[in-house]
DNA sequence: TGTACTTCGCCGCTATCATG
DNA sequence: CATGATAGCGGCGAAGTACA
């Protein structure tokens, strides 16, 4: 209300609106009672985003727009659970239990569904030939999904590729247990899951 | 400049097929 | 059998057109 910049980002690369979504996927609480005031303050417009060098302006009334702000939302915490337990990435489910705590003014419950999640999904993974495919997400196996590592979003007035503006190296380092962060006891074997994770990425970029 | 009508691009959505 | 992937129909609204 008072005009302050809501497209800076913290020190982890999310901005105002995507800490909102962060906190509403981790809290069904703050998902329901308190995301739809806070929602219509911080969400942009659209957003603007680059892949193979074409430009791609994603509007906000887009299920994409709203995918990919959850998928880096949910980055640091429930695709480094994700990665770490199973070596899984993020998966239609991901979303449908997420959404699942949103009002539907927020998110009307058609685009709460399976089907329709697991189709903007495929609709927009690199390798699909589809006249309106955005490539925003890369298949990693079957229907585990990331972020597509080639993607850049205009950032504070500059071009980020997204996993340099998402930090690899803090995935999972911290996981919440209610509403305090703890740091987790990682072991040899998550380790190494992790690690297997971080260099699969990076061989996409 | 207004308005009524038509065309067309852009997806929303789900039926149906595929996969593990 | 549950979940994921895909095709493509149909709706909606923006843009175009015609005429007053």
């Amino acid at each position: 209300d008072m005009g302050a910049n809501t497209g800076l980002i913290n020190n982890v690369g999310l901005n105002a609106f995507q800490i909102a979504l962060e906190q509403a996927s981790i809290d069904p609480k703050y998902a329901t009672k308190k995301l739809a005031a806070i929602y219509e303050i911080l969400e942009p417009d659209y957003m603007t985003v680059q892949a193979e060098g074409r430009l791609i302006k994603l509007d906000k009334r887009l299920m994409e727009f709203l995918m990919l702000n959850l998928m880096m939302a949910m980055f640091y915490t429930r695709l480094g659970e994700n990665v770490v337990r199973g070596g899984n990435a993020f998966s239609s489910g991901d979303f449908v239990d997420v959404l699942s705590h949103f009002p539907d003014t927020v998110v009307p419950e058609r685009r709460k569904k399976r089907a329709y999640i697991s189709n903007i999904l495929s609709k927009n993974e690199v390798t699909r030939d589809d006249k309106y495919n955005r490539k925003l997400f890369r298949r990693i196996k079957h229907g585990q999904y990331i972020i597509n590592p080639q993607l850049s979003l205009w950032v504070e007035d500059e071009w980020r590729s997204i996993y340099d503006l998402l930090s690899l190296d803090l995935l999972a380092y911290r996981l919440r247990d209610g509403q305090s962060y703890f740091y987790v006891n990682i072991d040899e074997h998550l380790q190494k899951q992790l690690e297997h994770f971080r260099s699969q990425v990076m061989a996409l970029c």
